[in-house]
DNA sequence: CGCTTACTGGTAAGCGCTTACAGGTCGGGG
DNA sequence: CCCCGACCTGTAAGCGCTTACCAGTAAGCG
């Protein structure tokens, strides 16, 4: 008892066994739950272990046993080393990557977050890194291009969340196409708007991409008539959006009666421009976001929007990452049902003060 | 050439030798610009590489080196199972965590995140094994008790986040105290109102009670008058923040002059209770908030509130975790300043509509 | 009471990588 | 023309842990 433990000087399985007077081998089935220990056994490694306050060696482990327990989340951020007012744009992405983390728990896994600056032309190199500390990853949107993706999953298995399928990897996104036209539908059928405008987010985007096609598709078979262009070309942060407005207002252009917004982010940086040169939203312009992040519904006025399940997709994403490094196979893409959320920026009526909707799930 | 790489079977430093004809030691070095290789080992070296994608496996380099270029950061999350609803109130969170996160990649390293339900009794567990995949972690308010930190921190070098400091870890906060006293030397001297009151965060936070604790001083002090107890107790939420108001309008109780949440949050679900009721803000009252987190300025009124350098206490706090790796001796907490960021919803006019304030960084 | 069966616990072989050390090659000086 | 030093490169040990395999022990049975 009376061991002499440095201080510094890694703490190894070799010191618990000593400790406890049992091999190295009983230390490790005690910890891992392993064979049948005698409770005497593993009474006295418990106590060592506790005495010593060891924690095994996550990469000692992960050797042995071929398994790290993580998976690497690999997502754009907006700027380098610029802190303030760059990063509104993440709360999207915040919510996914929650989402996965708490999926990956249940499994015993955490989650290796790492970030690439919009023009960091280290992406690769990024990635490669997170790639070998990790079991499997998952790229968020405009992460690598499908050549990239097709070189990586050799080493690695790889699932996309709102990216393009490739036959490398498998991808998780949401129904982008019946959202937008549910939300194109309300607002020209039941709202009876006849001049939209979609403020666009990053051009490179699939799901920019795809809401894009989908509401110039919608809106003009409806016989609404849309404003498009390089004005109205955004890129899903609040400043994007409200840079947007700044300039036509500026050029003295009129607004469309409608605003769909390619996310919520957007949306807000909109209303609040608009707020800020006496435009009343919905009153003048309506305006619609899309994925209902969190504070969508404390805006003023709360916003129309589509939601996505974030935290689900993040869910999704790992748990089709999971049967894939479990080595149980293929499953192939996945689209997950988005709904239309009423709230008052459309033009809808305010919900009943008696119900506050607020934090009262469902 | 031919060589037949097994699709599966991980691949090694032994596989890309082999390719390259050269030995894993060569392999090695040319992957770590050790020694100096002949031009021509390295370009066939680097030929295999690119030719098999390979990418060495982090476990087995953090077991031979004693380093595993990782950092663990661990936060209590709103609920368990349930998504929806229950994580507003991580904005600030998720802000530090992407502050630790750049600062991390600057020096190589990636970032482990696990998140703790408010209420789960496997916190301990659950940070052992963060700790184990780790070579530093960095724990966000109330993870563990001063004893708890101090057992682990004999294993792993330790950082905390507005917690409080032990001889065995090292604290980042920021001003509280400073903070708290220009905002109630704000709203009643140049406000002038006489009645406040304080809607709290979680009890056992140390920041929350120590911007309680200024506040009573602060405000008792210039001789305003506060409501106080069980009724004013928040939990950080815009829920939790609606919900007091609530309550309180519900009792018919009224409301004080001017009302200073515990963060910014809360100063949401505050406002956005306040507006279903018909009560103006600020004219009625005037809500204040605490962090500043990028919504804020977005609020409808904006949010006056109390910044805190969110990223930068994120960046600082692996900064002086990562001096305690690279056994950089032992720095002593850190406190980082704060400041008062006047806008709308203390009763303040508005920002001229010609500075939109938005997204243009200082 | 001796032998079989059922367990428990220990020994040692790797997991993939880094790196100290030794061996080989080549060029230049004596 | 031979020897020495400078440079590369290869061999092998070891990082901390898991686990197959085997030895030792105790209990069960004839």
């Amino acid at each position: 008892m009376t061991e002499t433990k440095r201080p510094k000087g890694t703490l190894t399985i070799y010191d618990v066994a000593r400790l406890a007077g049992v091999s190295i081998a009983s230390v490790s089935r005690v910890l891992n739950g392993q064979g049948t220990p005698r409770p005497e056994t593993r009474e006295r490694v418990m106590h060592a272990v506790r005495e010593l306050s060891f924690v095994p060696d996550g990469a000692a482990r992960a050797l042995s046993n071929g398994l790290k327990e993580v998976v690497g989340v690999v997502f754009r951020r907006g700027g380098e080393a610029t802190f303030e007012d760059e990063d509104e744009s993440l709360l999207f992405i915040d919510g996914i990557n929650r989402g996965i983390e708490v999926a990956a728990q249940h499994r015993g896994f955490d989650v290796l977050i790492s970030s690439v600056g919009v023009h960091d032309s280290h992406a690769t190199a990024r990635i490669s890194g997170v790639a070998g500390k990790a079991d499997g990853i998952i790229l968020h949107d405009r992460m690598l291009s499908a050549v990239g993706i097709a070189r990586l999953a050799e080493m690695i298995p790889i699932v996309t969340l709102a990216g393009s399928p490739t036959r490398a990897s498998v991808n998780v996104g949401c129904d982008n196409d019946s959202g937008m036209r549910a939300l194109v539908n309300h607002l020209t059928v039941e709202h009876g708007y006849r001049h939209l405008a979609y403020l666009s987010g990053h051009a490179a985007s699939p799901d920019n991409r795809a809401r894009a096609r989908v509401f110039e598709a919608a809106t003009t078979a409806v016989g609404a008539e849309i404003q498009t262009g390089p004005a109205w070309q955004g890129n899903y942060s609040a400043a994007g959006g409200a840079q947007v407005i700044a300039s036509l207002l500026e050029r003295g252009g009129d607004l469309p009666r409608a605003i769909v917004c390619a996310n919520d982010q957007t949306a807000l940086g909109v209303i609040h421009a608009l707020a800020r040169r006496g435009v009343r939203v919905p009153d003048d312009v309506a305006v619609t976001g899309f994925d209902d992040v969190p504070v969508a519904r404390h805006l003023h006025p709360s916003l129309t929007t589509i939601r996505q399940p974030i935290e689900q997709m993040g869910a999704t994403a790992f748990d089709v990452l999971y049967s894939r490094i479990s080595g149980n196979g293929g499953e192939s893409d996945v689209v997950l049902p988005v709904r239309l959320v009423l709230r008052e920026s459309c033009g809808c009526p305010p919900a009943s003060p008696a119900t506050p909707a607020l934090g009262v799930g469902a």
